[in-house]
DNA sequence: TAGCACCTATAGCAACGCTATATGAACTGC
DNA sequence: GCAGTTCATATAGCGTTGCTATAGGTGCTA
């Protein structure tokens, strides 16, 4: 990684891409003005990057180094399902901070086609989730809950960026983000990391003795006797 | 030089442009492609539908129908937060019956250029949380609820659609949408969560994340749907 | 000094979205 | 019945796009 050893072409057109990106307001941009931005003439940019989406590509890459620059910044607090917090919150404003890089970088969806960011993405926040997981904190496991807080996270910062800026509130990501982190987390589960069992089991024994307290009668009595008999064989398991 | 027998012009640039969008693998669409397909010549195509945008939009336009049809077909179940889930369901599968129509509808987020028919999706998810709440079912005003749940739907039917089709795992989406609906229903579930007192309703929340998270074979397929659909009638009503 | 690998430039191709202009057909008013 | 108007389509081509065939310059090693 020296910076002097790289090539001066290389890395203007880096730069000169990243800033018309930057200031593209949406508009395509064209190896044209990024070429001549760069000072270089056309052949270099496909000699150094093959062709236009290699060079976006360099460009998303350098962007998620700052992404996850800024995800690491705030990651030891103790306590895991904050991070969760920050780290979601950390996504939605890099999004509407860059919001023409963040477009290329996981706005830009073909059928079958996954972009590499957005597994890189998947796993930082597996990873986070994993803390979360160990100090059991989590109900559902950490990649399915990456994937699912992951996808909500998208999709509301593609929300909050397609808004005109005066439109934007923050509630929709916020409460999408508790909706989803709550979704995840469950005192049971952490019961249940504490005891040793399996989560299903305490949760069916939780509910069996709540059913039988309360008089519940959301259920037929006939629906309710086949329910408790199904509880009872996820309860003894 | 038109044929009696022939659908005008414009259908057949319709059709056209639909046909070839749906066929394209994500690949671009050029306007010589339709206007080639459709027998008629350039000009044609901008004589009535200005430029390619809006021969587009007219395909999104007629997607559309075809997409709210659907969501109606489900329409009055009794039971406002089920039709919610069959909105949720019936978004994910129409996104990935007609991906490269998906994406040009939800997927070609400009800036502050906000698609005309996320506000009509938003709309009618508006429209269905209003029954919810007059039900006394919503612990949220609906529109903000209609946001973030089409949000999170479009965040997880994007996803599903990068994945290859082999690793399409709608788990992904059921999770989500219960996470999203649950946060916007959740009247007993918050005050059981404030008060921090076991209830039927949290225990049956815990079981059911529990039973989704691990693959539980205790319970027949046929007989897990049930039970999980009276858990759920535990927990939201 | 010769050779070689790397980097860059000139010039231009095929495909793209789109349009200036023109022609035939159908309707309208008198 | 016929000029005037409008609608729908076609011919031809403009400017721009991503990209490349080809070749020249530069610096290093033998």
């Amino acid at each position: 990684m020296s910076f002097e050893g790289q090539p001066p072409a290389k890395m203007r057109l880096l730069q000169a891409a990243a800033e018309l990106l930057a200031n593209s307001a949406g508009a395509p941009v064209s190896t044209r003005q990024i070429t001549q931005l760069a000072g270089v003439s056309a052949p270099t940019l496909y000699h150094h990057f093959g062709d236009k989406e290699g060079l976006y590509d360099a460009v998303v890459s350098a962007g998620f180094e700052e992404y996850v620059a800024g995800e690491r910044d705030f990651a030891p607090s103790g306590q895991p399902l904050e991070d969760i917090r920050r780290m979601w919150d950390n996504h939605v404003h890099f999004g509407l901070n860059q919001p023409e890089l963040y477009l290329v970088m996981f706005g830009n969806i073909r059928p079958e086609s996954r972009p590499a960011i957005v597994a890189d993405a998947e796993a930082l926040m597996e990873e986070m989730l994993n803390k979360a997981a160990a100090a059991g904190q989590l109900s559902v496991q950490p990649r399915e809950a990456a994937r699912s807080i992951l996808a909500a996270n998208v999709g509301v910062t593609l929300m909050l960026i397609a808004e005109p800026v005066a439109e934007r509130n923050l509630d929709l990501s916020t409460m999408t983000r508790d909706a989803m982190i709550f979704a995840v987390a469950s005192d049971q589960a952490e019961q249940a990391e504490a005891s040793g069992k399996s989560s299903v089991v305490v949760a069916a024994i939780a509910l069996n003795a709540a059913l039988q307290a309360s008089h519940s009668d959301q259920l037929s009595s006939s629906e309710l006797k086949l329910f408790l008999e199904w509880l009872h064989r996820i309860s003894t398991t």
